[in-house]
DNA sequence: TGTCTGTTTCAGAAATTCCTGAAACAACGG
DNA sequence: CCGTTGTTTCAGGAATTTCTGAAACAGACA
């Protein structure tokens, strides 16, 4: 399979940019290849397309799938497995989120919380305060996470979209403040 | 020097979760190293507490300089420089939200840009049309981004607080709501 | 200038992560 | 049961990243 230079040059800004996502080569530009795709494809599809062997390309699969990146397809009379990304951007960006939430945040939340909830030692009394402190602030951050995930995306978006006017409803005091209805766009 | 088993375990596990979060092991217990210690280190107390080459901690510290994580400290009559992080640990997330988008998203930005701005050849037209989606959402977010990163601490954190509440200031369309104010807190 | 105190650089060793080809596995149809 | 088609596992080689010790560097001061 051939690629457009186009094409080309993003699946290798992926693959790139891969080790600094926290997936490496492979996947990136897997996940870059699937992305462009009018349609979906099949593994080895995606072998004859970038060149990696086929083992390297069923492992970046299954890493995608855990990451919920990649919808699984089936054709009737076809046994293989078609590969395809959610059409909708904002389903990627909820998935990113959240996936990124689980591996780097969780772990260490509930390290803080076994740390924290024991009794503190009066020798390690500053450090226990500081790590009270982080845990207060990252349940806080993923308590409000928890809230945006729950939202519909128009919602997200009105609110994404709002960008600094948010900062008027609530005064410099953290106290909400009345707001009248802007230009209805 | 000799470090309580609580402060121990808190910064073997920065150290294990470096690499998730894009910095290597060593950096990640500096970093947790100076997060917990209640004066301003120097290199040799981090070797020191750490067991690291002085080569190492010296690369450490650079880059935890680099992302803007520790701040310089100098003592008079002492030509040692000494780091601590910064007290204000919402300060710390600015940092981290900060130089993740410089190094994760910046430059996909400027890629995307500049894959997009050329004219589409028709055989592209699908590929060009997904990058180009793909760059406006990225733009929409770091505009937001951008009016977050200049709003006080005290405005952002009630916003954070207000958590689901804030989905009732928009409608399902997208349009802005009027509210009232709610029970001062 | 020489030495003392501290930082930085750098080549290569050590450790880790990535990738491959071969073999094992699994499901299906004849 | 066997062959066909497709996926998964895995040992080990390749590539990359991390870490170290030694040497270079930089400034202060006698």
């Amino acid at each position: 399979m051939t690629i457009s230079a186009l094409r080309q040059e993003f699946i290798l800004h992926f693959g790139e940019m891969g080790s600094r996502w926290g997936i490496n080569r492979t996947v990136g530009q897997v996940y870059a290849l699937l992305f462009l795709s009018e349609q979906p494809l099949c593994a080895d599809d995606i072998v004859g397309a970038l060149g990696f062997s086929r083992s390297n390309v069923s492992m970046a699969l299954k890493e995608l799938q855990s990451w919920n990146l990649v919808r699984l397809r089936h054709r009737p009379d076809d046994r293989r497995e078609f590969f395809t990304t959610p059409d909708d951007l904002w389903e990627i960006v909820r998935c990113l989120i959240a996936e990124r939430r689980k591996r780097e945040i969780d772990p260490t939340l509930t390290k803080l919380r076994e740390l924290t909830m024991t009794a503190p030692d009066p020798a390690d009394a500053g450090a226990h305060a500081r790590m009270a402190e982080l845990r207060q602030l990252i349940e806080q951050m993923t308590r409000f996470h928890d809230d945006l995930a729950h939202m519909e995306t128009e919602r997200l978006v009105a609110l994404l979209n709002m960008g600094a006017r948010l900062g008027r409803i609530v005064d410099g005091a953290g106290r909400l403040i009345p707001i009248r209805r802007q230009k209805p766009s």
